[in-house]
DNA sequence: TTTT
DNA sequence: TTTT
């Protein structure tokens, strides 16, 4: 039976999205985003970090190489997925990723003025009026 | 500046789903979902149940009418919207409705015998050899 | 059977909290919250915004009247409740509200320069070595 | 500032929880989760199952250990987080879990015949008339 | 009634 | 490796 999924981030990009052609045209792009979270213990006020991977494929990818860079703060949907792989010494190893399905850049007018939008992969098939899906794909304007 | 509007509901179909067909062809089905919440007041069990509008456009529509039905236990995603309309008496009214972008039947094995799968908009760009996206829409099997 | 009903926002405050206290000494917070969203129709850059009536109680509603206010970016998590009330007229009507169990602020540090910290209610009861939960209740700092 | 990182599950559990009780009395219970996605290939049904680490601690570790058993079908919302520990041959190694905040138990009537109710911390603090949190922790019922 |  |  099918099952759900998600995953949920709202974090900065650690570095600028890295951007890779696979055989065949595929594109792939992935970064590291650190989540936050401040709370208090014993009144000092303490700071965790997380870090994720992100992968994002095919549109998602050429668009985020396009609108994201290190530094920037950004809503994120996707989906957990564990992968394994051999390390140099050919051990196996794993990974846990998270495979975007959606962005969306957040932050300040300012933060915008080299890039000019950012929301990915809208979804407004809701109008009664609209007679067919966005045809223009990943790019929003 | 772009933000998020994204509800998620686990509940039950209260009705079997309602579809119409617009002018210019295009498909709409509605339904009631309950979603209901038990907790514990006073060492007494409580039941309280809550009913959404959800509403689900064009090939979702299409499919949630094959295979969803009153009673069926579904996970839906989608987003919130408020719209005005007049009734009877020319008065005018708001509705807040959930519009699906997304939906899974869940519950049984045997729920689904005469409803194969029930995943609505699968996506799954994220295979390493996957060549292309999944061309058949809606319908995921 | 139990159900789930959950709704994520990030937008902006349209107003400042409104702060009301109950008989018995209950504070409940409301404001109206922008989830715009932006895309391309015909090559032109549209925008469309949904307002959503958002409801606080008790103690965040004590945190989001100290560091929330209008125009500040919230991500905002909460469940859908639809409940019924008279106008002045005696006509009954229906509102649907998003009822917020957690809240979070963003945007830049010069945001926080008067709201030292944003995240309520935090939960951490994941550290192996912490022996007891985060007695502080709301307020982070 | 703070981010968001929230996870949301729905899966049946492979196992049942394995319970461990800590130095100075904190509970601890993990369990794996699979979720498993239907798509169409070619014509053909595929399903891809992706396996979680699922972690709970404290009160909702014991709830957990009452009512979840391998093969319940239940909806986990937590937030990732990566670990690193060391093997037998003392290698550092790394591993990526989702720490529960919240579960329930989803599927037919009959499947909680010996486990009445199953959403655990419940949270309605949301109904005008109600003078105070509910007062018995994670146990709802 | 927000923001970009 | 981000940010506040």
């Amino acid at each position: 039976m099918s099952g759900i999924n998600k995953v949920i981030l709202v974090g900065h990009l650690g570095k600028d999205p890295e951007v890779r052609h696979l055989d065949g045209g595929v594109t792939v792009a992935s970064f590291p985003l650190a989540t936050s979270e401040t709370y208090n213990k014993e009144g000092k006020r303490i700071e965790q970090t997380e870090w994720h991977n992100i992968v994002l494929w095919r549109g998602l990818a050429e668009v985020a190489s396009k609108y994201l860079q290190k530094g920037k703060l950004v809503y994120i949907e996707g989906k957990l997925r564990t992968r394994s792989f051999e390390d140099k010494e050919r051990v196996k190893k794993y990974v846990t990723e998270v495979v975007a399905e959606n962005f969306t850049l957040l932050g300040r007018k300012s933060d915008f003025e080299n890039t000019p939008v950012a929301a990915a992969t809208p979804k407004h098939e809701n109008d009664y009026v609209e007679p067919e899906d966005n045809a223009t794909g990943d790019l929003p304007f």
